[in-house]
RNA sequence: CGGGGAUUAGUUCAGAUGGCCAGAACGUACGCUUUGGGAGCGUAAGGUCGCCGGUUCAAGUCCGGCAUCCCCGACCA
């Protein structure tokens, strides 16, 4: 891609009333623009990024068996009034067309899911299943914050799991467990708490988040200093500096922190109010058990910024930068190394790796550096009159470059 | 929903105590000079000062209401 071409700007400046840092780099970058309050527009870098994100969830999805689908945002009343939830939840956008008819804008989508599942399933032999789907979720907020990280509007995927009984549930939910920290490690996100938290409203059952500990967080968490163990405040017994119940090692220590996924065991609160039934191999007919599994996408997004950050800008984990290398083309007059700069930037596309080539003439050397500083793709590499025959080689997590040939270049991007 | 702050050029912001044609920087356009850390000079375009009402000879500036955005809290599948 020719930087040159691409929609979407850097600033240098943001509103200094955007105190969190997703918010006012994504901004400058050039990767998301507010529309509204907890409402954005993701520009061709934003959008590149949460594809990324979005195809590895997909791929540990599939890799456990889920199978991906798609259902409506506009959800008819009577679903949610089945499950009791369309006058009980007060985060519901509701809409109502020209007819009179009245709609749920999707907040989440159990009450659809659960009679489309009733449609096929008959017998504990159609079971287990699970289906998932990665789309726009939409709730009223009363105050959206910190950029992308709490929206009116977000990106979410679900998933939702039906069982024959409660084991099959159980030996699956670890499964998910499992297939998440794989997508957060993926991702950039190596530290990762899961927290026992409160099951909701549907569930007596503890659910467990999945949080990226930072200072930009809004959870408040009870973490171990040593091993993985963590309790979300809300139903946390234990209190800061005590030691860890379950490695005995490690003290608590108090935190904040983003959650960024979440899952539940619903039991059979959905399968009750949809009359969602499979008959056993007795003969017999027992409710479907189910599971629902939540990873918000556009709040991953901004997470992975707060964590990956330093006071020039973004700094993308190699799975999910929007290119993975940032060509940058100086004297750009001299007609040789335009060349070599067009000659680089072929061979990239040859060997299939994702550049951006910042091709802006009359751009200062210094705008060049401060943009690719920015916007954080993980390999820079620079053409000048200086450079030769050779590429000035940078990673945007280190200080010192060095000159390399485009073979050395091209081994490393593959290895990562 | 409670509390605090903000709203002036495309963007970020200045504009005590009311007073001529409302300013800067960045960005944009054109010309020249430039090219290794957000270059320089020159020229130009660009504004219902968020909206409605009030006070006044006179309001960006004072008063009242509303809207929107940000932050703290409450809330949060």
């Amino acid at each position: 891609m020719l930087y040159s071409k691409l929609f979407g700007k850097t600033k240098k400046t943001v509103n200094q009333q955007f105190e969190s840092k997703n918010h006012e780099l994504l901004t400058k970058g050039g990767f998301i623009d507010q529309v509204s309050s907890g409402i954005y527009s993701l520009l061709p870098l934003g959008k590149k990024v949460l594809s990324h994100i979005e195809n590895v969830i997909r791929q540990e999805m599939e890799a456990i068996g889920g199978q991906e689908i798609s259902m409506p945002l506009l959800q008819p009343k009577i679903n949610w009034q089945k499950t009791n939830r369309w006058s009980t939840v007060d985060i519901l956008f509701k809409t109502k067309s020209q007819y009179g008819q009245e709609y749920v804008i999707a907040p989440t989508h159990e009450e659809i899911v659960t009679p489309l599942a009733k449609k096929y399933i008959e017998s504990y032999r159609d079971l287990p299943l699970y289906l998932y789907h990665i789309t726009p979720k939409f709730r009223d907020e009363p105050r959206p914050k910190s950029g992308i990280l709490r929206g009116k509007e977000f990106g979410m995927k679900d998933l939702y799991s039906f069982h024959a009984d409660k084991k099959d549930f159980e030996i699956f939910y670890q499964k998910v467990i499992e297939a998440y920290l794989k997508i957060f490690n993926r991702v950039g996100l190596k530290e990762i708490k899961i927290t026992e938290a409160s099951g909701g409203s549907f569930s007596k059952k503890l659910s467990h988040e999945f949080n990226v500990i930072t200072p930009a967080g809004e959870v408040d968490l009870f973490y171990c200093s040593f091993c993985s163990f963590a309790q979300n405040q809300e139903i946390a017994t234990l209190k800061e500096g005590e030691l860890c119940p379950r490695c005995r090692k490690g003290r608590m220590i108090k935190g904040k922190a983003i959650e960024v996924g979440n899952i539940f065991d619903l039991n059979t609160r959905f399968s009750d109010s949809f009359d969602l039934f499979c008959v056993d191999n007795q003969g017999e007919k027992k409710p479907v058990y189910m599971g629902c599994y939540g990873i918000g996408t556009t709040r991953l997004l901004g997470a992975i910024v707060e964590v990956y950050h330093d006071d020039k800008g973004i700094i993308w984990p190699e799975n999910i930068a929007p290119y993975q290398v940032h060509l940058l083309g100086l004297d750009q007059q001299d007609k040789i190394v335009n060349q070599n700069c067009q000659k680089v930037y072929q061979q990239l596309i040859k060997k299939k790796i994702a550049v951006l080539f910042d091709d802006r003439q009359e751009i200062s050397a210094g705008q060049k550096f401060s943009d690719a500083d920015l916007i954080g793709i993980p390999h820079r590499l620079v053409v000048s009159k200086r450079t030769g025959e050779k590429i000035e080689y940078k990673r945007r997590d280190q200080k010192e470059s060095k000159l390399l040939t485009l073979e050395e270049i091209i081994k490393l991007c593959h290895q990562g």
